[in-house]
DNA sequence: ATCTATTTTTAGATTTGTCTAAATTTAATT
DNA sequence: AATTAAATTTAGACAAATCTAAAAATAGAT
């Protein structure tokens, strides 16, 4: 082997389980030399601290991450870098697979668990062109730019909008396969408009118009819908 | 893990590596219980001769293979079907990419090989759905339908055209990139018209039309481009 | 401030897939 | 049929990523 390619193999090729760390450790919070403990992210991945401990050491070699025993980890500006990119290309690949295949937005994840580790830079900024430059992924999320700035939308928790107030439903909290069969079961889907009607002090929940039509929408369904407020 | 699991991982679950293996001994002819060396193979994968046993000893406790030892191994039923399931998700995402990605055909392999082992039914049924359903990867190569059936085209060498047969290019022999830099550069495609004008007996050269425009093609290329003769 | 309870790390083992080097089997040649 | 060359397998090692169980460090409670 080259030397050009020992150089390679160290600093850019990523494994598919380094990758998902440094994902993992982004969605915790990792950014900002904040530190994450093992056990979170152990928790998060359904793996043993004593493996996270380890991966934190080659993270850490790599200059991936700022590790420091008994304390947790961070991410570096190499691993925030990193971090975006995989998330860029899951979020491209769950618009890709509803747009163009058809998929529900809880079908996405899984198979974009795997995409995003497909190695080809032509390839995912092709996906981008030809989706025409998403912004949002199904979910509601952010897609971070190919130099890995992204901006939250602004946006407020339907469980917060005062009564009378009225906007359009951009994205979930929760996104978990269980919810999102809810949502679709009741029709209830990214781009709706929603006006809340009356909330009622007794359990929290609210009496809304989604598209036109009266509901009701428990406290546990509104603190986990998102909502972008008309002005 | 539950039981239910376990029967799956044991037959069901493919790793990337046992994956690589059915294909190549696939591509190398080891259907109908033609036996193929672990040399040919270790070649073929750039990898030992030991690791193939070990490998052969895998796939054969799964029943994927049948290896005799110092023999070699053919694939089984089993293993034949899951070699063409495997073929069948690269050559359809070897479409995708060049129809809906524009990539050119000397780029796609190197993805493809990515693309392929990615584990969802719904994706690549709706890859196949979104490119019609095509018979042909762009190579020429005949894509396997979902039941693992797919049927050669009737086709031959340009090399072995007689002087003024007609027909169309429809494949390559050779799928290396420098060829198929080659021909790109040469404007020779898919589908383009071919007559042959006359050969050369001194090299084996040839003079033919494609498109109507002249041409002269060295023995080497032409016998590694395929034609189908028209009627 | 000391003592627990919890968290985190270490040490050693396991699995998968690979390798090298040595041993074995097969095939080829005389 | 014996010998030699080539192919193939075995045995043992290694790297990656994980685990368990034990040891070490930290944090919380009194």
């Amino acid at each position: 082997m080259s030397n050009k390619n020992v150089f390679l193999k160290k600093y850019f090729l990523m494994t598919r389980s380094e990758e998902n760390y440094l994902k993992t450790i982004f969605h915790l919070g990792g950014g900002d030399s904040n530190s994450i403990t093992t056990n979170a992210i152990a928790e998060q991945m359904e793996t043993k601290p004593s493996s996270v401990t380890d991966m934190a050491k080659k993270l850490s070699e790599k200059g991936l991450v700022d590790y420091v025993r008994y304390q947790g980890v961070s991410l570096t500006d190499a691993g925030v870098k990193t971090a975006l990119s995989i998330i860029r290309k899951h979020r491209l690949w769950e618009v890709f697979l509803v747009q163009k295949l058809d998929f529900t937005w809880d079908e996405v994840h899984e198979v974009a668990e795997q995409l995003e580790h497909i190695k080809s830079e032509k390839l995912i900024d092709k996906i981008d062109e030809l989706l025409d430059f998403p912004k949002y992924d199904p979910h509601g999320d952010p897609i971070p730019t190919k130099d890995g700035k992204f901006q939250e939308r602004d946006k407020k928790l339907l469980s917060e909008m005062p009564i009378n107030s009225q906007g359009v439903c951009v994205g979930v909290k929760d996104s978990s396969v269980p919810f999102l069969k809810f949502l679709d079961k009741n029709n209830i889907a990214l781009g709706n408009s929603i006006k809340v009607v009356d909330k009622e002090d007794f359990d929290h929940s609210l009496h809304i118009l989604m598209n036109g039509k009266e509901l009701r929408i428990s406290h546990q369904i509104a603190s986990n819908l998102y909502v972008k407020k008309n002005d």
